[in-house]
DNA sequence: TGCCAGGCCCTCTTTAGGGCCTT
């Protein structure tokens, strides 16, 4: 499953981030950082660490992530790990589900480093509302399952979600190779598809479906 | 003790409100 059938996929980093809870602007931090690396369609690089937030996580977030104050009492600090992590994306474009979360911590805790990175975000959750409009909805969980992905593993820790994010994305690079035979530059497809009004990529779904029979 | 955000997207819409998704 590491290989996707597209050609020229582009190298990408796909990231995951547990952290202390949903907005670094209200003081939340980030206890936990997993991702993956792909290039031609093939994983060639992971990234895991727990980090030492400095303040202690609560009984919601430990039972949520399975992470506890323990795990984290001994772990490098986020400034440490995330000096790791921006040498680790080295420009690359970056994927994450529901981006606009991840992407509000990367800057942050970068920010706190006074690191930056220059690759661009898409999101596979914007993509997927549009390419699997028949899920029952689109948590991650859920795409894994609508798109008979295996998974056996545990959601909620950071490599583990970045790894089903992988396949997933890998998933819908595959439906618009085999749908439109589209393999030149897909992160810039997919992240144009997902700005597409999803009632435009519904008629296009349509027409190739129809076009098949 | 209990609460907090923000971007996207639909609709009973656009001078708005509310659900989804992330932890």
């Amino acid at each position: 499953m590491e290989r996707a059938i597209i050609p020229n996929a582009d190298t990408v980093v796909v990231l995951d981030f547990e952290t202390t809870g949903l907005s670094p602007d209200m003081g939340d931090r980030a206890i936990e950082i997993g991702a993956v690396r792909i290039e031609q369609g093939e994983i060639t690089g992971r990234f895991q660490a727990l980090m030492n937030p400095g303040v202690r996580v609560s009984s919601f977030i430990e039972d949520y992530t399975g992470i506890t104050n323990s795990m984290l009492k001994d772990a490098p600090s986020c400034g440490e790990v995330m000096h790791q992590f921006a040498d680790f994306i080295n420009g690359y474009n970056l994927v994450a589900h529901n981006a606009s979360f991840d992407k509000r911590f990367l800057d942050a805790e970068l920010g706190m480093i006074s690191r930056g990175y220059t690759g661009q975000f898409a999101c596979s959750m914007l993509v997927a509302r549009r390419l699997y409009q028949n899920s029952p909805d689109h948590k991650l969980g859920t795409l894994i399952n609508h798109a008979n992905i295996p998974s056996e593993g545990t959601f909620h820790r950071a490599l583990y979600d970045s790894e089903m994010t992988t396949k997933l994305w890998l998933s819908m690079l595959g439906v618009m190779h085999e749908q439109y035979a589209i393999s030149n530059a897909p992160f810039k497809l997919l992240q144009t598809l997902a700005k597409t009004p999803k009632s435009a990529v519904r008629r296009l779904l349509e027409r190739s479906s129809s076009n098949k029979k």
